[in-house]
DNA sequence: ATAATGGTTAAATAATCGTTAACTTATTAG
DNA sequence: CTAATAAGTTAACGATTATTTAACCATTAT
């Protein structure tokens, strides 16, 4: 996930903070909202569903530790990320921070770059991306195993079975040279029996898709898929 | 999850802080492990996957900004969470460390309920049960799986029950391509025998109320939810 | 009980994919 | 240069696979 994918409300009654903390996460690409008051936060939450609420503890209306609860007892929004902040040295309103159902705590005063590592370190594993393990990534092309897809210049190309498991047996050689009957024993199988031009109109098709440097043709010996 | 089947592992030189530590979230019943240097845990890492990992800034042999980049570097316990501990007031430090891939840093002096809290927090949605986003954003539309109900275009959508769980299963698995077998088993599962059209007839109404490119065809593997 | 709804089935229809055949174009050997 | 061989192209066929439709029970609701 991006940073300008993500969201960061920031709730803190002086517009000072409100500022300064929104400059900084904005600098990072992170796109900002601001509430001065837990109240009005809410109502941002619901409606625009942040990953993250910046909450500063003392608040008039609705303070932080109130507003925390009543996030994490809607079930809809509770599980949005949240980071208190507090004035330094309250040791004891930290429990009461976590036990709230807060993600982390940040003292003031706050030191811009120590602010945004930990935002980020809480964010981190929302960015990750779901492990794929059936990608496999070439100089000119992604080929996506598991969707039936090649990417090529960001576009999505669609192959159909055959085509597709050519393609990936010709990758799998990585840029050696197969001869026919190497790809009919390991595409088709070994007791398949198909006429000799059914290779060649698949190689056409992936040609047409994916670019005529795709295969390359080595006459009298066999293809092989394209390398630098 | 409950506390008795999450592992931390403690990594400092100073036995006495080992010790303190290990006491405290032993109460907490957190099952403990704990190496004396970066080495040995990593040794510990690799062999008992703890689902976190405390460690002291400054020790011998290897240190713990140094631990942490190897864990992040090896795949197989990339994810592990981290928590640094060091001395209060070194601001910069923390940078280091959270761009090395920590999760937490902990100032000492160690306040044990404090401390407590911080390591919960950060464990918590460790423990939270997969299953319970009854909401799921997709590009197109939105899911709401405790209502039974996709949302497209502001429109409130109702799928019946088979319908529903087709599809969610469908999302749940990003994109990918399911064969009819693996749908089967996973939505009506292993020992219900249906004929084969059914699977096709829930397809066309899904497609009916969501639109035809929300479930695409791969003809002779099966389908798979669309991602634009 | 009767009606409505949801899940499944069967059968007819449609689309697609893999293959083939016939033909053209390259490449190489004699 | 010509013949022979190998690969490329095209369009069409047919088998397979998917879509659609309507009807049928089994449940659930009225």
């Amino acid at each position: 996930m991006e940073n300008s994918e993500i969201t960061i409300l920031l709730v803190d009654d002086e517009p000072d903070i409100l500022e300064f903390l929104g400059y900084n996460l904005g600098r990072e690409g992170y796109k900002v909202l601001k509430a001065k008051n837990g109240q009005k936060a809410l109502n941002l939450i619901k409606q625009h569903r942040p990953h993250l609420v910046i909450l500063d503890v003392m608040m008039p209306v609705m303070d932080g530790m109130e507003t925390c609860l009543e996030i994490r007892k809607n079930p809809d929004i509770a599980d949005t990320l949240i980071i208190f902040l507090t004035a330094r040295g309250e040791d004891y309103s930290q429990i009461a921070g976590f036990e709230a159902g807060a993600d982390d705590y940040i003292t003031k005063p706050i030191i811009p770059k120590v602010f945004v590592s930990r935002v980020q370190a809480l964010l981190r594993r929302l960015k990750e991306v779901p492990k794929n393990t059936s990608i496999i990534t070439l100089k000119g092309f992604t080929i996506d195993k598991s969707r039936y897809i090649v990417i090529k210049d960001d576009q999505e190309i669609s192959l159909v079975r055959m085509e597709f498991e050519l393609l990936l047996f010709l990758v799998s050689q990585n840029g050696k040279v197969v001869s026919r009957d190497k790809i009919f024993d390991n595409v088709w199988g070994e007791d398949v029996i198909v006429g000799d031009r059914t290779i060649d109109v698949h190689i056409r098709r992936i040609r047409e898709k994916l670019g005529i440097s795709s295969i390359k043709t080595v006459k009298g010996i066999g293809y092989k898929f394209w390398e630098g």
